[in-house]
DNA sequence: TTAGATGCAAACTATTTGCATTTTC
DNA sequence: GAAAATGCAAATAGTTTGCATCTAA
């Protein structure tokens, strides 16, 4: 899915329910597909360079406006703020290199499977879920040359 | 995994790294275990039941502590407070119904192995990982006797 | 023209910090 | 007795809300 045409999808989604395309609006999507999962500060600070008057309460408002929409997807990761994408916006697995910072979607083949059959184990009507994983990217690898997180750390018990 | 035995397993350590057993804090830590998945507030309201001048300040401090000492491992579920696990301090797959707010713990078969050969192929050095189910749990399916979230909605991507 | 959006400031929630007083070791 | 913990209050961070002013439709 690419940037451009998620753009048209969401300008398409605010005209048929009858929100304004402000200039500030229009600019804050396009400061969400652009960046990778921004918190609302990066967005922030994106629009200003272009809207220097922009209130950080337009941003949460817009923000949490295309979230009820269902055209942009909220990451909680604990400590600090919340990540927003708007490339993909629905629930799926992410890499995190807590090194850098980077989140990446990924691919996770068998994952659906797996959590429904668990889902069906316990009884549950499953509604949603989520995967993360924390893992050193490859870049940071190479500039940290050691290991950060030696054996017998967390990792060992990343799941149960 | 017995509560009384985390118990002793828990004041054994501070014990061991000589941080002192105060009653408040011995007291936080029964809450922490008796509680399933407590938020501080929940640990703060338990234990002014037995010492009621107790500060919520003492109960972030203590609640950090353990989680510090690896005691007590901490739950981000976005939308308000961290929940705490002192039962199993280290990260495993959760049910949680968004009915009555129930955390379950879950046993996943399989998911170490997918979520490592994921790993593999982004080549990352994995450190840690979540996974959380959100499912209507069998006592809230009957209370409500229809769906609440019909088939289409987000269910249906659930995972990539 | 007018309902809706912006921008600014105040309010709120969860959490952290600082410090005088109290308590464990 | 000394180092550490408590309890209280003030500070912080992220986010939400209220409202007068402005603007897209």
């Amino acid at each position: 899915m690419s940037a451009e045409l998620r753009l048209n999808q969401i300008i398409d989604k605010l005209k048929a329910r009858h929100f304004r395309l402000t200039p500030q609006r229009i600019a804050i999507v396009k400061a969400l597909l652009t960046l990778s999962h921004p918190t609302v500060q990066q967005i922030y600070t994106e629009v200003r360079s272009s809207f220097p008057t922009t209130g950080l309460g337009t941003v949460y408002k817009t923000v949490t406006l295309l979230n009820e929409l269902g055209e942009a997807f909220e990451l909680t990761l604990g400590g600090g703020s919340s990540h927003y994408d708007a490339i993909e916006p629905y629930p799926h697995p992410h890499f995190i290199c807590p090194q850098c910072g980077e989140i990446v979607n990924v691919e996770v083949p068998g994952l659906a499977e797996l959590l429904e059959r668990t889902g069906s184990t316990m009884n549950g009507w499953v509604i949603t879920s989520r995967v993360d994983i924390w893992a050193t990217c490859p870049r940071c690898q190479s500039a940290a040359g050691i290991r950060k997180y030696p054996e017998g750390g967390a990792m060992e018990q990343t799941s149960a």
